[in-house]
DNA sequence: TAGATTGTTAATCGATTAACAATC
DNA sequence: TAGATTGTTAATCGATTAACAATC
């Protein structure tokens, strides 16, 4: 447990306070390029190389990184390995979280159907829906059950994720079952806004967001010409 | 034109330099918001409101506001449907934009099937694969093209956004593809990085990446607990 | 040892918040 | 007019960058 995560200091004292949303984000990140590395047989990197790489500063590399422990070494560099590992130790990747995934439209398929959960290390153990017509059916050797029976699903399996794939209409009422039923996360595909609750974090995806934020993008360079 | 957008000052010099990443983020956020508003049948509204229902503060709105425009009127606060009026424009709801999706697997044909387009003023005019079995065919009344003959359609049809749904070791190659033929805006699912291009805006999704940040959140849960 | 590169503190930069005069 | 609320400037806060001593 030591030089591992959030114990650099000895009292039982709260040592991961805030981990900035910046911080978040960039987290995944590494953890994709690490892989690269790894991959292409590289098992050494410094900071500022890693920095070039990613397009950031090596300073930003080495802030981020600290923040969670000392996982390189002066005059060496990080130990891809190492630093691979611990990265995946922080975001979780081993602690091998179950998913199901509620409302089997177009893309709770298609996420049924992609190894995006399998790739990190997460079990997808169930669908639900509340048309008759998929209750019973499989994708991809996962059965679709009943939405109605998702709480006594839930007293049986132990459920970390939840996927939220339904009509937005129905995504709040459902938020608030899915914490009755203990859930621990939402990944949130609805363009709805869940109401922030006590014990269940919430991801969102908001594609509709991103897609008008490409719009605006575009809008922007043609009037950058026009100067 | 006059109270319009990006000019704000007489002279013709750059006006709208750089709105910084977290404005950008949160315009199609005001967008959703007044939308609901207007739905709800409220007009006016005043910065400390919708503060309150977006939880930011009513400076943070003023100042987001203010960097495109005057939208609002003193004592009074701002008018939902004029409001709502201007952030369509800057985000080019009114653009009539043009999108292809390239690679019609399980998401491809989930956002063909979506009216994630459509509820934007975006026109999806084709999609395209490489598959022999789906070229030719169907999907909600667009057909799929034969992706060699990507180059052929965009010089016959305008083509604004393209959306990357396809394998990510073909993403790199098929952005420059992209490029070259024209297209303005590349829609990224795949978790590969697009490198920065000249003329080429690229909204990146990464959901992978979403998916192990609502991992590290849940893993944060319990360590709080613990402490 | 000398060179490299980290971990960490201090300086800078940018974004958010607060305050208030302008004005509807 | 009095009250409300904006637009905008100034103050604060937080995140990024720079610098450098520690040390492998």
């Amino acid at each position: 447990m030591s030089n591992s995560t959030y114990d650099k200091n000895e009292m039982g004292v709260q040592n991961n306070p805030v981990v900035s949303r910046q911080v978040k984000t960039r987290l995944p990140r590494y953890y994709r390029y690490l892989k690269e590395l790894l991959d292409a047989g590289i098992y050494r990197i410094s900071s500022g190389k890693l920095a070039k790489m990613m397009a950031l500063t090596a300073s930003q590399i080495r802030q981020d990184l600290n923040y969670f422990g000392c996982f390189g070494q002066q005059g060496y560099g990080y130990n891809v390995k190492y630093l691979f590992a611990q990265i995946s130790e922080i975001l979780g990747v081993n602690d091998k979280l179950t998913a199901v995934i509620i409302g089997v439209g177009n893309l709770g398929r298609a996420m049924a159907q992609s190894n995006i959960f399998l790739s990190r290390g997460i079990n997808l153990i169930a669908l639900f829906d509340k048309s008759e017509e998929l209750i019973g059916k499989e994708i991809s050797g996962k059965c679709i059950y009943d939405i109605e029976n998702l709480e006594a699903f839930m007293k049986d399996h132990h459920v970390d994720v939840a996927v939220l794939t339904l009509t937005s209409s129905q995504a709040q009422p459902m938020a608030k079952r899915l914490e009755s039923a203990g859930v621990r996360g939402i990944w949130n595909f609805t363009n709805v806004e869940i109401p922030k609750m006590k014990s269940v974090s919430v991801m969102n995806v908001y594609m509709g967001d991103s897609l008008m934020q490409l719009c605006f993008d575009i809008r922007q360079q043609t009037s950058d010409e026009n100067e």
